[in-house]
DNA sequence: TGTACATCAGTGAACGCGCGTTCACTGATGTAC
DNA sequence: TGTACATCAGTGAACGCGCGTTCACTGATGTAC
């Protein structure tokens, strides 16, 4: 890995930044080298000045979006850490606005994730983030959840349980923005899993 | 609906069917018309005669698809209808084969959702084929519960859950479809949910 | 600190290809008698 | 059933645009003394 200097980092970061605008505008297939360019205030040489192709942009940026929102994630744990929980339910309603249902973030995503299922390259770089999120989100939720007397006996489980059910209600929600009873069953849903994957606690209640 | 004459129809079964195979392999951001005529053996003309764009094309191939596949789901329900069940577990797994898991459908639905992301009619078309899905699941899922005692208080917050749970999970099964784990781990889930989504009926066990 | 030079990073013009879109055409299908 | 004509459905050539990709260039940044 070698440095850059700071010129390049601040033209890679902007490319970056615009195909992400871009890629959620056009959809990534029907973005254009000379679009995300464009838009970032560069020529296309800029582009080809810092990328080999379309892709490797499309990666770089996927993989640097989902660094960030793993670090704010964390950084949004923490700051519930110290809340007051009652019950399952609680915890529910401490640690679901703490992760982003992001609009723009998701087309993207969602087109990662069909780019990915032709490219096994990307298949293991996707099993490895969600590997990524579920060691940085379960110490928070496992002591939320010891704390209303329930303790984790699978994490794994837990984890890939969680992911499915985030995955599966956000889009839900971005299909239908206005309909309140889809976020509420969104948090029903995420209250039952996290009830049945933990078990309580009878040695401390 | 004016009626379409047998050759027509059968032109537009056949680029339609092109669609699917190109779009999963390509994308349909990075498909062409030209690829899709190729794939079908037709030129070009023969695509602008019977669609005005590729979009138009994608959403009827779509349609076409999900229908179908409601259509297979509802005969392998009906198959299942007379099977023994025990438990909640036991239904799963009676049920669970019934949903095909397709590697090459399951791009085209993830490019399809992101193309609706962008798009609120498609949205529409969208939360509307999940409703048939739900209706169309639903009595057979109840049925089953039913004869393992149990009833379901709420089919919406059921449907809209099990939605969520299969669209979540079979990302996972489709990204490490070597871990047995995660199949594993589905069934689980699923459990889990139809469990906490109904309940004992005391009245005749 | 200032000057001279080297390297780096992005510019912008040029080239060519692939594709979208159109349309006059021809062969296939349908209809009337 | 056969013939003559009308309509339909797909062909394939043509046109032009937009974009990918390259590359000689210039202005910006870094380095040595």
């Amino acid at each position: 890995m070698t440095e850059l200097s700071k010129r390049r980092t601040e033209t890679r970061r902007r490319l970056l930044d615009a195909a992400a605008e871009v890629f959620a505008e056009e959809g990534f297939g029907r973005s254009t080298v000379e679009q995300v360019c464009a838009r970032a205030g560069f020529t296309r040489g800029a582009f080809y000045s810092n990328f080999a192709s379309l892709d490797e942009l499309f990666l770089a940026m996927w993989e640097q979006r989902s660094h960030d929102l793993i670090e704010s994630m964390r950084t949004a744990f923490e700051n519930v850490g110290s809340a007051e929980v009652s019950d399952v339910r609680s915890v529910v309603d401490h640690l679901l606005p703490a992760i982003p249902v992001d609009d723009v973030w998701f087309r993207v995503s969602a087109e990662f994730t069909a780019h990915a299922l032709r490219n096994p390259a990307l298949r293991r770089v996707m099993t490895a983030r969600e590997d990524a999120i579920v060691e940085a989100a379960a110490p928070f939720v496992e002591d939320l959840l010891a704390r209303v007397g329930r303790v984790v006996p699978d994490r794994a489980a837990l984890g890939q349980a969680l992911i499915a059910v985030h995955d599966g209600t956000a889009v839900q929600c971005l299909m239908e923005p206005d309909n309140p009873a889809v976020r509420q069953r969104r948090a029903d849903l995420a209250t039952h899993v996290l009830t049945a994957y933990s078990t309580e606690n009878k040695g401390r209640s």
